[in-house]
DNA sequence: CTTGGCACTCAGGCTGCGGGAGTGCCAGCA
DNA sequence: TGCTGGCACTCCCGCAGCCTGAGTGCCAAG
């Protein structure tokens, strides 16, 4: 019985906090908030809190604020995340639905994440590492210049030039082209790699240079993983917004935005399944990001997730509100790849 | 005589001011710079240059900071950009040769122009208006769904899904795979384009459903624009070294670099030759960013540039610096393009 | 035209002073 | 045992005033 009311204090604490982003007391909070008890009894109940190491005050003659410990038992157990109104959720599909191709869809998706939760967003491009091979092109620009072009199932295209030694014949091109395909279509992409590695020995020896170099190359393409760390950003402006949040500088925030690898480090693991990961200040891997929480989920197949995408931002944000919308948007994008 | 020692003067200040962001006095002048005239004399020639509009005061008993004309000046008759040194010019062509494809360069780039001039650097995607078509390749997907790729001049690659309504044999698919080449390869893309609309109407009825899904898709893809508006930034995090050079905030600047569309117009129109432009604060086209500057080129061939490069910052910026570099960058690049 | 001297201005840092929001504690009451 | 009103206490914050120092404009002399 008490403790349910901490619980509530807590609640309306964390709740006044985000919204006013200012120290709350206790006489605001019985205001603003039906408790049913008096600005007494909610002292006890906020030094309680303060004890327990949920609440801390600025200095002595402050209103309370959550901590990274508050904020996480808020994310546990005191969160009801409000699902998406029916006009949003057209929205969101609208919206999505227009998307072209899959950079398309990744740019629409930051985009639509950062303006619903006003915050900055940030999307994984698909990893390659789940995605199989749907095909390979192989084309003349020149006698001894190739043009390989791999399409992975995901919709992601690669493309590379390869300069042969000599020219190579329309019904060798032809050959060749049938041969990778034959080792690779709807392989996985280690599977693939592997598939292609071995491919050169078994033709016959004349072909064998001009096989290498384009096996070569896709190998190369394939194992790449540069596209395995690109990531798309958005709503940086929401930063400003912020100001003073991130204690004193939004610097730190604006050089992990750049730095690709450290996004996704903070984006962490991607969980596949709808869980959604939050990581509240200090709980992060950056001691300079102590002052920021990230909501994050993987997106792709139910079973197995593509990649990881959600929201960075202040430990003081609307976490009810972001958790609904990266839920939201990561169903509807996992949605339009499978129709792709 | 006195004219040349004025311009001296203001070169000084805005040396100064950019290097020390505060207001410089007239005795720090005469300090650090090897003017050899007295303070007092400096003092008459400072008035002279604020009377006609170059310099003004914060307020009274300050020191003075150049206004936009006093840049102008500066950029159009005092400025002498020192070329890179061999180590940088090495460094830069060492960077960028190791770019694989036509986004690797692109985001090279604009690291590397980020990094040599500690600025935010805006690097736009070669426009397809200039482009011709290089191949385009039919691949049959399932029997009745097509993956239509087209490859431009500038290693851009769009690629499509075309649901049939019949299924097509693979003679025919070849058959049309010629066709499409044969009046589009080596064509400027409205040339193809124009091309391909009238392509359906050459062949036998009853290739025509197919043929005009294939041209009506590749002339989708070939007259969207959403890939002239594409541009690439990076460097943002310097943003926050400038904190308050922007007066006030810059939010406006982040926004700005969110929304691809006003870059572009900052950067304003792409000038041929290496023909840099240089758009100081309320010259550009926003009121918003008037405490902004731009040092833009065009980059590509000499005679057909085919998009701007360039950086952002704050109207006190280091112009000589962020010029040269720009202009070693976009050479670089278009040297890189051009053998690709 | 340059220079040293001099009076003047004013932003910014420092100090001191309430006001007010908020707390902790305590005694009384259900 | 838990809630409540009262009360003394703390201390941030905004405001006013002071003062210093950098910088200026003007002037008369070289």
């Amino acid at each position: 019985m008490v403790e349910d009311r901490k619980l509530a204090v807590l609640r309306a604490i964390v709740e006044d906090y985000v919204s006013t982003e200012e120290p709350v007391g206790s006489k605001a909070l019985v205001e603003r908030h039906s408790l049913g008890v008096s600005p007494a009894t909610v002292r006890n109940d906020m030094a309680a809190l303060e004890e327990e190491g949920f609440i801390t005050q600025p200095h002595t003659s402050a209103g309370r604020v959550p901590t990274d410990k508050g904020y996480r038992l808020f994310v546990d157990r005191l969160t009801t995340l409000k699902p998406m109104s029916a006009a949003e959720k057209r929205a969101i599909s609208a919206f999505l639905d227009e998307a072209v191709d899959l950079d398309d869809v990744v740019q629409r998706s930051v985009r639509l994440l950062a303006q619903l939760t006003r915050q900055v967003a940030v999307v994984q491009y698909p990893t390659l590492a789940r995605s199989t091979v749907r095909h390979i092109e192989l084309v003349a620009m020149a006698p001894t210049r190739l043009l390989v072009v791999l399409i992975l199932s995901t919709g992601r295209v690669e493309q590379r030039l390869v300069d042969l030694h000599e020219a190579l014949s329309d019904d060798h091109l032809a050959e060749l082209r049938t041969a990778v395909n034959r080792v690779t279509t709807g392989e996985p992409i280690s599977a693939a790699s592997e598939a292609l590695s071995h491919l050169p020995a078994e033709l016959a020896r004349e072909r064998r240079v001009a096989a290498e170099a384009v096996t070569g190359v896709l190998v190369d393409a394939i194992s790449d993983h540069r596209s395995d760390e690109r990531v798309a950003v958005g709503g940086t402006a929401n930063l400003a917004r912020f100001g003073e949040s991130f204690d004193g500088s939004i610097r730190p925030m604006l050089e992990a935005l750049e730095e690709h690898v450290v996004l996704l480090k903070l984006l962490g693991e991607t969980t596949s399944g709808g869980t959604l990961t939050v990581r509240i200040g200090h709980e992060g891997p950056y001691q300079q990001l102590a002052a920021t929480s990230v909501v994050a989920t993987g997106y792709g197949p139910a079973d197995a997730a593509l990649a990881t995408l959600g929201v960075v931002g202040p430990t003081r944000m609307d976490y009810p509100g972001s958790m609904a919308a990266v839920r939201a948007v990561a169903r509807y994008v996992s949605r339009i790849l499978d129709e792709a």
